[in-house]
DNA sequence: CCAGTATCCTGCAGGC
DNA sequence: TGCCTGCAGGATACTG
């Protein structure tokens, strides 16, 4: 991981207190202890956190082992190793720069508001801009496509170079998205799970993520590849502008 | 300010 | 069957 593994630290700090709140921020969440502290996971692309009886054997690349009174284990399971484990004291939360420069929270109240003109104002690649966690923090490349395709625009379209209203509409689409998502328990490609195991059930209901070559489910026209940021990037030739 | 690429790391699918 | 290559849900540090 790439912060984790302060093993030392996160123990003498981990130890004896109680976990308070669990929060997220972004794509990270955070464990708020007593007496006041926090431990801050980002999972990267191959991590899960898991609930799992003491006794059960641990999965391959279990990083972090947190043992609760309450009975289970919390444990941190990441194979590539791109997540972060790190302690927070009191405080840092403002401080910490992969923090401190999140942006807005793609469903809360003003986002709707405020999101649009903010992605209007830049001349990237709109799908670049969504993935950019200093403007809007927690989309991803699957909800970033899905997004796009839903509202038909080309990922590739600068933000200046999209009338306002549809940016209004990508929003829409943006939070429709995530809503739907996170009510099937989020999107299982391979190796996600919730933290009791189970899977995410929104695969299915990928409409170009993942479907290069396959028709588009709207006009027909096969679903082509693109690459934004390095990252895959499926959309519809025809109905994508 | 912006775009593109490399980097961290492991696992897996596909080609030969 | 086995080896090799490229690709994967992310973030950041570089370069030009």
């Amino acid at each position: 991981m790439r912060r984790l593994l302060d093993l030392p630290l996160l123990r003498s700090k981990l130890s004896n207190r109680r976990i308070t709140a669990v929060r997220r921020r972004g794509k990270y969440l955070l464990l708020d202890t007593e007496p006041a502290g926090s431990l801050l996971v980002h999972l990267g692309m191959s991590g899960r956190m898991l609930l799992a009886e003491a006794h059960t054997p641990r999965l391959p690349h279990t990083h972090l082992v947190l043992r609760l009174d309450s009975g289970p284990e919390l444990r941190l399971v990441d194979p590539r190793r791109f997540g972060l484990a790190q302690w927070l004291n009191p405080g840092d939360e403002t401080t910490d720069p992969s923090l401190s420069n999140l942006g807005m929270e793609p469903l809360a109240p003003d986002t709707k508001n405020d999101l649009p003109p903010l992605l209007h104002t830049r001349n990237s690649p709109i799908k670049s801009l969504l993935l950019d966690q200093r403007l809007v923090a927690g989309v991803g490349n699957i909800y970033a496509v899905e997004s796009l395709w839903r509202a038909g625009i080309r990922p590739s379209r600068r933000g200046a170079r999209i009338a306002v209203t549809r940016l209004d509409r990508l929003v829409h689409e943006i939070q429709e998205v995530l809503r739907e998502a996170i009510e099937q328990g989020g999107t299982t490609i391979r190796d996600f799970s919730a933290p009791g195991g189970n899977f995410g059930y929104f695969a299915v209901r990928l409409q170009a993520y993942g479907r290069v070559g396959l028709p588009c489910p709207r006009c027909t026209s096969d679903l082509r590849e693109g690459r934004i940021g390095g990252r895959s990037t499926p959309f519809c030739p025809t109905c994508q502008r």
